[in-house]
DNA sequence: CAGAATGTCTAGCGTTGCTAGGATCACAAC
DNA sequence: GTTGTGATCCTAGCAACGCTAGACATTCTG
């Protein structure tokens, strides 16, 4: 009896992430306003009503989706952090996988940042991997920098701000690249600037 | 008859901003989630398909009320930019103004930067509100700084990041002005810094 | 093998954006 | 003054949405 408990928690865990999955790509593939919970009944091959045994609605799923994406940044920005040691060029690596990863996959990233959602962000509660993706900016600057965490917040902003403005053609995609170096410029380590 | 069709004009005219106004209104006072052409159609009290001889759709509704915006916040941000004209006042005092703003009409500001549009920005066919509003940042920098255009849309996106991350709770709100502060101290005139 | 529990689906509710069709009104021409 | 014409507006309804109640089937338990 035991086993068999077993077994279904599995499949059950199992289809949970499936649908989360289903989900991520309908949305990569045909934008937010695509993924209907009948359409994603359909693909995940069960009807409506099982999404709603698995989650508290549709917004939890996009919920559980941004999650995930959490993940997937934190894990894109240490790449680039560690790719590159050096103080000076761990910035300006770090904001370019940001930026990269935004353009990259827009609709997980707006499920991140732009959609409503109610995940905590600097609270107690707040996913570890996002807290793991913050650290990594917050590294980006030496540890005796005075107020790094307030730094890593504005750039963070900063890039969040050109990601989105860019994505919805509010901003030039063409100066992408100057606008980041700019960026960069003004937010390097005061002690190795110019 | 021509006195009749003008008055007839002046009415659709009067009407088409009324059902503007009336978005806005509902937006502004209980989110554009509640903004729905039924509540919308009831509260200028007509029905519904007036709408849509005004408008294409919801969507142009939207944008309507964020062209408006667009007028509003040039004028703000014209108003901080003029009553500091000594340039190392300026660019805070804009900034400020401009985050008062997206802070003050939430609803507002959501449908002139958030919500999906077709407004083209950077672009030939810009709404001249817009430009307006961009153009108060650059005279923040003096006419000779190299690449001001470039700064003016890095500063933008900056505010606009910190703006929409702190309105939907992904950063704290109380170190709203220390974030300010730092921004614009980076990208104050390189002549007149530290 | 009967009974209980679990899992899943069909069907439907209320609401959404949007539109087709007919009713109603004001005006123009005779 | 009456009648035709055109614009104006509303009622009613469509398809799709998120979500849920209740029936059916399947599986485990005693």
């Amino acid at each position: 009896m035991s086993a068999v408990k077993e077994r279904r928690e599995r499949e059950r865990a199992q289809r949970h992430q499936l649908i989360i999955s289903a989900a991520r790509e309908l949305a990569e593939a045909e934008g937010w306003e695509a993924v209907t919970t009948r359409r994603l009944a359909e693909r995940v091959e069960y009807s409506q009503p099982v999404l709603y045994s698995h989650f508290n609605g549709k917004d939890a799923i996009v919920r559980a989706v941004a999650i995930d994406g959490f993940g997937e940044l934190a894990v894109q920005l240490r790449q680039a952090r560690l790719a590159n040691p050096e103080p000076r060029q761990a910035l300006p690596a770090v904001c370019r996988a940001y930026l990269a990863f935004a353009t990259e996959r827009p609709a997980l990233y707006q499920a991140m940042f732009v959609m409503p959602t109610d995940v905590k962000f600097a609270h107690a509660e707040t996913p570890p991997q996002l807290r793991a993706g913050f650290d990594e900016f917050v590294g980006c600057f030496p540890p005796d920098t005075p107020g790094r965490e307030l730094l890593a917040e504005v750039v963070w902003s900063a890039l969040h701000g050109i990601a989105t403005l860019s994505r919805s053609g509010r901003v030039p995609l063409d100066s992408q690249e100057e606008r980041l170096d700019l960026l960069v410029s003004r937010f390097a380590s005061r002690s190795d600037r110019d």
